[in-house]
DNA sequence: ATTTACTTGACTAAAAGAGTAGGTTATTCG
DNA sequence: CGAATAACCTACTCTTTTAGTCAAGTAAAT
């Protein structure tokens, strides 16, 4: 079994997702600078959930990932599912081969541990998530970070004027 | 997170000993042969096992281990902790320090799923495991197993008498 | 035409996992 | 005593996986 940063990574970056996309695609860009994630390493994850339908790409300017179901009918084992990480705790795969092709002595442990982490993470959707407290007041932590350190940015490569920078942050809320 | 083959080995060897070490200390050897464990991993992981005083040890011939207290007083939550494989499923260890040391966006959800591992985990004790029917079918196969090799590689070895030989098999017996 | 954004694949440094090798120390038994 | 046995200890290696970078694309919108 494993369960690492890539999964938390999808996982993290869905909820997002989830909790901005109500108008419009969100570009990838915008994801690694709210979550603190490689814009090159999100790109690797999104590949795979798009495989997997969980969400849907539209290019060009303005364009970016929405998700492709409701909320409601994406689960976090989906995601974590999606991005090969295995929720399975035996060695064999659930195959039960091993022992030199046999069932091992703690064979059934790890497969009913496995079921048990399984049914946890599947019925924990995204839509449940958004709604906690503690996620919408990370999340608008997060948005206000966010746009200091994007004007912060901005004005630093383009010495924008006052002006523009109340423009820019009324467009961000 | 992360459950691997240390884990499930060290989890595996210690049901061995309570499957077997009723009458006296069970070697590492013996647990080796049955469970297909590398004999010096094993004596890695029972290093660990005895800091965290699970088994005891009794050196010389005839020596081994045993369980250090009743098997209804060791959770497979205890072993797995034992070995240094964590339960935990953060990325900042329960600490709440995921994002620039503030509580990353899906802190609380990793947070349950450990919760809820650990539960189910410390809930299993290793007396439950040995009165299991396939853990006792099992462990039956592995020990018929044991003693044709064994006896296989002693002939070859010693090249031993046909008397020699069934007394060898009581012995195992 | 150009910008913006997604796509793909190869590549890499670091870490962790699994297992080996070689020895030392304690104990029992002949 | 001394030989065998088994725990104990340390260091090392090999392999796989992670996490992340880099570069060169392709597609769509303005």
């Amino acid at each position: 079994m494993k369960l690492t940063t890539r999964g938390r990574y999808a996982v993290t970056a869905m909820l997002d997702l989830a909790l901005h996309g109500n108008s419009g695609p969100i570009s990838l860009a915008d994801i690694s600078t709210r979550q603190d994630i490689s814009l090159s390493y999100l790109e690797q994850l999104f590949a795979k959930l798009r495989k997997c339908e969980l969400v849907k790409s539209v290019r060009g300017p303005g364009g970016g990932y929405c998700l492709s179901r409701a909320g409601e009918d994406i689960s976090v084992a989906h995601i974590i599912d999606a991005v090969n990480e295995s929720t399975d705790a035996t060695s064999c795969g659930g195959k039960g081969i091993c022992q030199n092709g046999e069932v091992c002595l703690t064979h059934h442990l790890w497969d009913d541990l496995s079921k048990q982490i399984h049914n946890f993470l599947s019925d924990i959707s995204l839509a449940q998530l958004t709604k906690k407290e503690h996620v919408q007041s990370i999340s608008e932590r997060q948005d206000n970070h966010e746009m200091e350190t994007k004007n912060g940015s901005v004005l630093s490569k383009h010495t924008m004027t006052n002006q523009a920078l109340i423009e820019t942050k009324i467009v961000n809320l």
